[in-house]
RNA sequence: GGGCUUGUAGCUCAGUUGGCUAGAGCGCGCCCCUGAUAAGGGCGAGGUCGUUGGUUCGAGUCCAAUCAGGCCCA
């Protein structure tokens, strides 16, 4: 194909670049309206079709949301949606995990409550039918003890020492409930500014009656389950107020202490000797059997100095363990080492220790020692299994009887491997007392060791104890246990010295670990059902049954779960849910009486519960809480014979006491699947499709949920579990409290400056599935680009004012102005637009489906920013301004607009959902007063069905250069204005070709194009020798003086109807 | 200390199974438009991919170590 370029504009290349003057004619009009030319400006002024829309540019999102969310309550939009959703065959459950009542919601929150927002509007608009009921986690310690300083500082704690146990607790949470509902309250409030579609007039809280009864309904299965047992387990205690203590309830202070290092003896001195590899001799060996007879072996009758090197010292060896609490050495029941550590077999004043190598030039110089020899060294594994003698317990000989009667005593009083061991301390061998602190309590669980707890809940030894600790009080055994050790030999060395310790932040007295009796959800026990552990269960689930998004949180929960211990399900504390179990008088065998739980007995007190909600607990007495309950008929075994003989009466029910343990709280959470979503729907919502919550929650709520589902249930509670990171500052260091400009980060602050659409906009944008980094700027940077869509919005708004849609969407058959797309030329602009408007919605509706919101927003942005207010609108500008209104040219490219604006209001309905209603209803020309049309009453628009040309291709590519070359020309030519040039773009395929030159021309914002299938290079034109319409201010060649006296294009003069 | 995870232009992020002359947006610089105007448009300059060492013909992309963060445990 040849040139096409008219004569005229080859010709004018040759033409100076100089400023060309205007044509007489012109004289009147120059080229460009001079400064205050308002005469010329105006000429044709009134014939254009310019925008025209009271969308405003600025939003005002901090005024005008509120209005759009009173107006969404009140025409119903989350009750509208529930009944189209009645008829809607595709169901997406979606279930809320519950914040805790307490505080002003934070970005964690933000961005929280934005996913799952974007989560249910998108699949609502996708067509399933999404509810979203929001719940609130009401009980637990960080309310209670809120409320209780609260008691204290008021002075009204007194007074409730003088209630009864019951009354006591009553009066407490009737204060915490009260101020969990305020803050539910105030959470709801905010949450709903967030502009958040969620069921808030039905909101589950975890205090609720109903959801009360059927947490404990879960309990029950779990007992049914065999999966509930009770045992004991080392927690802060206070002596003072004889009550178990959480960690918020400690308060660390100084205290002075006793240090000690005390020798262990070994109980086989040739074992520890051949351990490290210390051979002995035939002789040697009698004296020792004589040795191990006496008894007396110890000390430094050898006399002298340290042996030869590779002599086995005649002495018997000690393990040195190093304690700051001598009164748990009563308790001792094992040694701990590290296996990987070097320990030493050390000759020190005649007596010969063992203790980890790096640590024996800091205890000898602390003890003062005289001299000390290393003998020999070996790992810490060597010495497992090694056995001591206790320096004053025998069980054999009846101390520490009671407690460990019956106990496997195999590794008792035996060195053990433990990874916690360090040197900083001590000596390298951890002295080791199951019932009195946590590790010591894993080791003991580990290792099979009983749990031996000699000290009653006032402080004092029990029975099992060697009588001259009978009664002691173990703050004053300290002392006692000290000097009995320096008397009989085994203390190494004692200081005094000052540490932080815990403390009863009530009674500020000193805390001890003391083992009480708990109640455990076992995760290795098999399930009645099929003989499965919930471990097992969990494993299997989370290697196959759920979907992780993203990916690596299987790993992370499997890991977890691999590694997690039973669950302690009891609290002692007043305010959550009472765990219904009750206790028989005390007899002689059982002095803390049999216990009655059964799943059985649960379920009555379930019933009682659901009627009352919990307080029924405090109020009413065992008879009123079993009134449903027959001792006699339940299966379980565990119920208290004598119970089950007088059953039949009812009688034996008022000699029951009722235990005083609450659920943890993460019980409760953690049965929402059934008391919320089984729960309301009768069955239908569960298993649940999607739970999304942070990452810290695979070991919480997505652990405390899966659990007792697959107790009960026997199969996980969700299909699919998403994760987000977590907000860190603009280095992507925790946000911390204390910042001097944490105000600025307030939820509330930031939705009064930027707007929630903004907020929305950003947390959309963000890579959720890691750690986010929060900034300021970063909200101005979110501002910006949303003002950048809102404006592309506007601008598809405001060319619509004299536009009419045909379709009947709004009711009325008027006809409009649509054009068919069946007549939309392949080649032309809207045709191209509308395929890439296709393209975007696909990506972004698979964008949505993926949880993928980032992408979304982005390819939203980009299209908003790019395909739109870069290239199509700036193309299609001169057509809508300039062509006759009516044109059928025109009225394609709105058809077009309109298409795209009702296209992009829905894509973009789930995230900036007060901007895309706004938009939405500009669009429609709706009243503002009007209460039936909103965006979020529609579906995803999935495309349009118009074909496109696949030149389009090659014609942004040519586009591409084209740009540059007027870049170029610009700098070189000396052509500012695009309008001023003429192109001819190489076309080697001969493609463009079947383009029309005046679309290209509009893409590239020239006045001419051409195509050359020659041409090898863009070629611009110097047009400014031509005449300038003085309407369109295009010089495309057809430019001449009309009847009128202007200078028109043919297309301007035909406009405005002159000849 | 352990499990999981992050580290790419000034900033926020993309980079599929290893092949890239490392992309985008914002910001920045220069310019245009003034009929989207407290708007709009164009062009351009910026990274060798936390560090070190491997595997490979070839590594941002795999392996190891290391540094600096985050969540959860201990």
């Amino acid at each position: 194909m040849a040139i096409t370029l008219p004569e005229s504009l080859v010709m004018s290349q040759s033409t100076p670049s100089a400023p060309t003057p205007p044509t007489p004619s012109t004289a009147s009009a120059p080229d460009k309206p001079a400064g205050g030319g308002d005469d010329a400006k105006s000429r044709y002024r009134g014939t254009l079709n310019l925008p025209q829309t009271a969308f405003p540019m600025k939003a005002n999102l901090v005024q005008n949301e509120p209005a759009s969310m009173k107006r969404w309550q009140g025409m119903g939009v989350y009750r509208r949606l529930r009944e189209a959703g009645t008829t809607s065959t595709s169901r997406f459950v979606f279930h809320d995990g519950p914040p805790y009542a307490n505080g002003d919601i934070h970005l964690g929150h933000l961005m929280n409550k934005c996913l799952k927002d974007f989560v249910v509007r998108s699949k609502t608009m996708a067509g399933f039918d999404t509810p979203y009921i929001p719940g609130w986690d009401c009980h637990g310690l960080p309310i209670e003890h809120k409320v209780m300083t609260d008691l204290v500082a008021k002075g009204k704690f007194e007074k409730l020492k003088t209630l009864t146990e019951d009354q006591r607790r009553m009066a407490i949470r009737r204060e915490c409930q009260a101020y969990a509902e305020k803050y539910v309250k105030l959470q709801s409030g905010q949450m709903q500014r967030l502009l958040t579609l969620a069921d808030y007039e039905h909101p589950y809280l975890t205090m609720a009656p109903a959801f009360e009864g059927a947490t404990l309904e879960v309990l029950a299965s779990l007992i049914e389950q065999g999966l509930v047992y009770r045992a004991l387990k080392p927690v802060h205690w206070s002596i003072a107020n004889e009550t178990a203590l959480a960690e918020a309830e400690l308060e660390y202070e100084d205290r002075e202490d006793l240090s000690v290092y005390v020798d262990f003896e070994a109980a086989d001195a040739g074992a520890v000797y051949a351990a490290f590899g210390l051979v002995e001799s035939q002789e040697e060996e009698n004296a020792e059997d004589a040795e191990d007879t006496e008894e007396t072996s110890r000390g430094e009758e050898d006399g002298g100095g340290p042996p030869a090197d590779g002599v086995r010292p005649s002495q018997r060896p000690c393990f040195m363990i190093w304690t700051t609490t001598p009164w748990t050495l009563p308790a001792n029941l094992g040694i701990a080492v590290n296996p990987k550590f070097e320990y030493a077999l050390v000759w020190i004043d005649g007596n010969v220790t063992v203790l980890a190598e790096a640590a024996i030039e800091k205890v000898c110089k602390a003890a003062k020692a005289g001299q000390w020899k290393v003998l020999k060294t070996v790992t810490g594994d060597k010495l497992v299994g090694l056995r001591y003698r206790h320096p004053f317990v025998d069980p054999a000989k009846g101390q520490g009887a009671g407690a460990l009667k019956g106990a496997d005593l195999t590794k008792v009083h035996s060195v053990l491997p433990a990874d916690y061991v360090t040197l900083e301390d001590g000596t390298g061998l951890v002295h080791t007392a199951p019932g009195h602190g946590t590790e010591d309590y894993q080791t003991g669980l580990r290792e099979g060791l009983p749990i031996y707890c000699p000290v009653l809940g006032d402080g004092q030894y029990d029975s099992t104890v060697p009588s001259w600790l009978h009664g002691l009080d173990v703050w004053k055994a300290n002392p006692t246990v000290t000097q009995h050790l320096r008397d009989s030999g085994h203390l190494f060395y004692s200081h005094t010295f000052t540490h932080s310790y815990p403390h009863d932040w009530r009674s500020k007295t000193p805390v001890i670990f003391r083992c009480t009796e708990q109640w455990f959800v076992g995760v290795d026990k098999p399930t009645q059902r099929d003989n499965t552990s919930l471990r097992e269960l969990a494993l299997k689930h989370t290697e196959r049954g759920v979907a992780f998004v993203p990916e690596w949180g299987r790993n992370r929960m499997r890991g977890m779960l691999e590694s997690r211990p039973d669950w302690c399900i009891s609290r002692q504390r007043a305010w959550g849910l009472p765990i219904p179990a009750f206790f028989t008088a005390p007899t002689a065998a059982n002095p803390s009486g049999e216990v009655l739980m059964t799943a059985a007995s649960v379920r009555a007190v379930a019933k009682v519960v659901r009627e009352k909600g919990s307080d029924a607990w405090f109020q009413g007495t065992a008879e009123d809480l079993l009134k449903e309950y027959d001792a006699g008929n339940d299966p379980d075994p565990s119920v208290p014979q004598s119970l089950r003989e007088r059953s039949l009466k009812g009688t034996a029910l008022s000699e029951l006491k009722k235990g005083s343990d609450i659920l943890d709280v993460w019980f409760e959470s953690g049965s929402t699947w059934n008391a919320v979503m089984r729960e309301r729907s009768g069955g239908k919502d569960y298993p649940i499709d999607l739970y999304l919550e942070g990452s810290d929650q695979h070991r919480g709520w997505f652990q405390s949920s899966l659990l007792p589902s697959l107790g009960m249930m026997g199969i996980p509670p969700f299909k699919t579990v998403l994760t987000h990171g977590f907000m860190n500052d603009k280095d992507g260091r925790k946000l911390s409290k204390s910042r001097p400009d944490a105000k600025d980060y307030e939820v509330e602050n930031l939705t009064q400056v930027y707007g929630v659409d903004v907020l929305r906009w950003w947390v959309a944008s963000l890579p959720y599935e890691n750690d986010v980094k929060v900034d300021k700027v970063f909200f101005t940077t979110a501002g910006e680009s949303y003002r950048k869509v809102r404006n592309t919005l506007r601008f598809l708004l405001s060319n619509l004012f004299d536009f009419t849609p045909t379709c009947t969407c709004t009711g009325g058959k008027q006809p409009g102005n649509c054009v068919d797309f069946k007549t939309f030329p392949p080649t032309s602009i809207d045709a191209w637009v509308l395929g890439e408007f296709n393209a975007l919605a696909k990506s972004v509706l698979a964008a949505y489906e993926a949880y993928d919101f980032r992408t979304a927003q982005q390819k939203l942005y980009d299209f908003c920013n790019d395909t739109l207010s870069s290239v199509y609108l700036a193309a299609v500008k001169d057509r809508l301004y300039c062509d006759k209104t009516d044109a059928p040219r025109r009225r394609r490219t709105q058809t077009t607009l309109f298409d795209l604006a009702d296209g992009l209001c829905k894509l973009m309905a789930p995230i900036v959902c007060h901007t895309a209603d706004e938009a939405y209803r500009s669009l429609w020309k709706v009243d503002p007063k009007d209460e039936t049309l909103s965006v979020h009453l529609t579906r995803f628009t999935g495309g349009f069905d118009v074909p496109v040309d696949a030149a389009w291709g090659s014609v942004l590519e040519s586009r591409e250069l084209a740009m540059q070359a007027i870049e170029r020309a610009k700098a070189e030519q000396g052509v500012e204005n695009p309008l001023d040039m003429g192109i001819t773009l190489p076309d080697p395929q001969g493609v463009l070709g079947r383009f029309d030159p005046v679309d290209l021309a509009d893409l590239l914002g020239v006045s001419r194009v051409a195509v050359s299938t020659s041409a090898t290079a863009v070629h611009v034109q110097d047009l400014r020798g031509e005449p300038r319409c003085e309407r369109s201010w295009k010089r495309d060649g057809t430019v001449k003086t009309r009847s009128d006296g202007g200078m028109l294009s043919d297309r301007d003069a035909a406009a405005v109807g002159v000849g």
